[in-house]
DNA sequence: GAACGATGTCGAATCGATTCGGCGAATCGG
DNA sequence: CCGATTCGCCGAATCGATTCGACATCGTTC
C-alpha cells in the first residue's frame, strides 16, 4: 500500500501519482481521476515518515508541559486544550513532552531528533535551560510565558504584574489597607517562576504607591494547602482584610479557612485573583478575578509558531494579555470602611 | 549533521556508525570511542523520520482524547498524565489527538498515516466508530474504557457497575431508602457512553435487590449544572436522603445546593461517588468515594499497548478496576434511621 | 511548414537512517 | 604451517515519499 503500488495499478509512474495528489504539476483530468479511484479503493495514505524525510518537515509541533506528576492547573489545562485545538485546525499534530526531572530525555528527543517543526513551551522560568537549549538548537519555538530576557524569543504571556497591581488598587479603592499576596508553591517561585516574581513585583509596587501594608506568602497548588496557608496567615496577621492571588488551585481552600474562622466573603474579607474564567465562575462564591483568555492565548501561540516555522528569520513577536478584572462576588468594602466607598 | 558526516569525520563508513550506536554488530572499542567522540562534539542525533522509515516503527503512541472543547474531568486528566508519564519512561513519545466533531481529520491522520505504532483510546462509547476503524486498520490499540463487545480489544476500565452497586449497598446499609443516581451529561449518556449505562445498570440492580426506591438523572459536567440539577431533584423528590454519582465535576455544585436547602452533609443527606482520589480528598467535605487508580490504569494501558505492538497476535487482555470505597465525610446514617445501623 | 511554447508524463536522484552480504586480516586448532 | 573461524569494517540496497530534468505530443504562430 505505498505510492508505487498505486502507480502500478493506475498504470502511471510514481511521480505522476505524487503530482496528482499535491497538484504541484499539472496532471490531466483523466489520469487524475483514475489515480484517485485507485487510491480510494485501496485506502492509501502517504507514509508520514517518508514524507517527513524528503520534505524536511513533520507537520507536527511539540508541546512541552510541566512534569505530569504535578497536576495541571485549570489555566494550564486551558492552554493545552486551546493549543491542541488550534493545531488540529491547522492540520498539525501535537507531540506532548513532559519536561523537568526525569523526563528530560523526552524533551531532548523532541528538540534534537527533528521530530517536530517547532515547539510551544509552557511554565517557563526566568532563567530557563530549555529556552537556552532551544535557542541554541535553532528550532522555532514560542513560549507561553517568558524568561528574564524576553526579547530573544516569541511569546504570549499573562501580564501578572499589571493584573496584580490592578487587584491591589481595586482592593485599596474599597478601603482595604492590610493585604496579602498568595503566590504559587514555594519551589516553583524559588526556581524562578516568572509569574510568581512578576506578581511579587506588581504587588510591592502597588502597595508602595498606595501606602498600604502587605505580606507575601507562597502556597501549595491545591485546596488543602490553600486552607492551611490561610489559617496560618490569619493567625499571624489578624489585621488582614483582603488577599490578592495568582494561585487558582488554592482558592477553594482559602474559602474554607475563612468560613471556619467565621469570616464571610466579601463581608469580612475580600479576595481578588487571576484565574481561568471557567474556574472563577464555577467557584462558590464566584471569584472576582482577571479572566485570563487561555483559549485565545493558546491559539495565538500556535499562530506565532506557524509564522516562525514558515520564516524563522522574522522578528520575534509578543503578546501580553492583561484583561480587566471581572467583578464577581468576592470583593467588597473593607470592614469598618464602608464610608470610604 | 547526519550519519554520513559523522562517518566521514570519524574515518569510518556510515554502517559502522550505525552499528556503534545500536550495538547490533560488534565494533572495536577504539573505533566506537572515536565515533562517540565525534558525535558528542557535533551533538548529532539520528533523524527520527529516516529511522522510522527504515525501521517501520515510530517509537510514538497516539493518545486519543475527547474533543478539547469540553473540559477534561480530573479523572481523565489523571489518565492523560499517567499515560504520558508511563510512555516517557518507556522512551515513547505521545501524539495527542482530539477526536469527535470537527477533529476527525486528526484522528484519521493518526490511524492511517503510520504516524504512531499504536493508540490509546479514551472516552469510548458502547458502539464506537473509532474502535471499528482501529480494528479495521489493524493498528494496535488499547482502550481506557470498552465497547459493548469487549472481547474484541484490549482495555483497562473502571467497573462502574460494581462500584455504583457498592455505593448503593453502602447507603442502604446506613438506612437510606430513597436514592438518586446522578449520571454524566445527557448527550454523553445518550450517545452510548459506557460508564453511564453501566452505572445505571448497577444502580437498578442494587435498588431492586435491596427493595429501595431510586431515580436517575443526567447532569452537566460542572459545578453549576450540579447545583441546579440537585435543586430540581430535591424539589421533585423531597423524600431523597442520599445520592450516588459518577459525575465528579458536579459534586461541589451539589454540596452548594444542599447547603442552600439547609441540609447538612452527612447529617441530613449522604453522597457517595466514583472519583479520582486527589479530587475526592480535596473536596470539602471530602467525598466518600471509590478511588479510581487513574495513575496505575494509565500505566497499565501503556504496558498492554507495548505488548500488543511487540506481538499483535497475542490474546487481548483486560483489566477491570473496582477499588473499595474510601469512607470519608459524606455518608452517614439516614435521618430517622439511626437505630438501623 | 518550421520553430516554439504548453502540457502531461516518466525515470532517476534524493532525504537519512538500517541492514545484509562479503571481504581482508587476525586468530585458532591440529 | 595451513585451512577454518572469528572479528571488524565496508559498500550497496532499502524504506516511501518528493522533485528535477528530460522528452514526447500537441497546438500556435509567423
Amino acid at each position: 500500500m505505498n505510492i508505487g503500488e498505486i502507480a502500478k495499478r493506475a498504470g502511471v509512474s510514481r511521480s505522476t501519482v505524487s503530482y496528482a495528489l499535491t497538484g504541484r504539476r499539472p496532471v490531466s483530468e483523466e489520469t487524475k481521476r483514475r489515480i484517485l479511484a485507485v487510491i480510494d479503493e485501496l485506502g492509501y495514505r502517504p507514509n508520514a515518515a517518508a514524507r517527513a524525510l524528503k520534505e524536511g518537515r513533520t507537520r507536527t509541533i511539540g508541546l512541552v508541559i510541566p512534569p505530569a506528576g504535578q497536576r495541571l492547573t485549570d489555566m494550564q489545562l486551558g492552554f493545552v486544550a486551546s493549543v491542541v485545538d488550534a493545531a488540529a485546525r491547522a492540520d498539525l499534530d501535537v507531540l506532548l513532552s513532559p519536561s523537568g526531572g526525569e523526563h528530560d530525555r523526552s524533551f531532548e528527543r523532541v528538540v534534537t531528533g527533528r521530530r517536530v517543526d517547532g515547539v510551544i513551551l509552557m511554565e517557563i522560568r526566568l532563567e530557563d535551560d530549555r529556552v537556552a537549549r532551544l535557542l541554541a538548537s535553532g528550532l522555532p519555538f514560542v513560549g507561553i510565558g517568558r524568561t528574564r530576557h524576553p526579547e530573544d524569543m516569541s511569546w504570549v504571556d499573562v501580564d501578572y504584574e499589571a493584573l496584580i497591581t490592578k487587584c491591589v488598587h481595586h482592593l485599596a479603592d474599597l478601603g482595604h489597607r492590610q493585604l496579602a499576596l498568595v503566590n504559587r508553591n514555594a519551589e516553583l517561585v524559588a526556581a524562578g517562576y516568572g509569574p510568581g516574581h512578576r506578581a511579587q513585583a506588581g504587588f510591592d509596587r502597588a502597595i508602595a504607591e498606595r501606602g498600604l501594608h502587605g505580606v507575601q506568602v507562597c502556597c501549595g497548588d491545591d485546596a488543602q494547602a490553600g486552607q492551611s496557608c490561610l489559617q496560618q496567615l490569619l493567625a499571624e496577621h489578624p489585621e488582614l482584610t483582603a488577599i490578592a492571588t495568582i494561585n487558582e488551585a488554592a482558592v477553594s481552600g482559602m474559602y474554607r479557612a475563612l468560613a471556619e474562622a467565621g469570616l464571610t466573603v466579601p463581608g469580612d474579607f475580600s479576595i481578588a485573583g487571576v484565574a481561568a474564567r471557567h474556574w472563577a465562575e464555577n467557584l462558590h462564591p464566584p471569584l472576582t478575578a482577571a479572566d485570563v483568555p487561555a483559549d485565545e492565548m493558546g491559539a495565538r501561540a500556535v499562530e506565532l509558531l506557524i509564522q516562525r516555522i514558515a520564516d524563522p528569520a522574522t522578528a520575534h513577536r509578543h503578546l501580553l494579555a492583561a484583561p480587566p478584572i471581572s467583578l464577581r462576588s468576592t470583593t467588597g468594602p473593607a470592614p469598618g470602611h464602608r464610608r470610604a466607598i
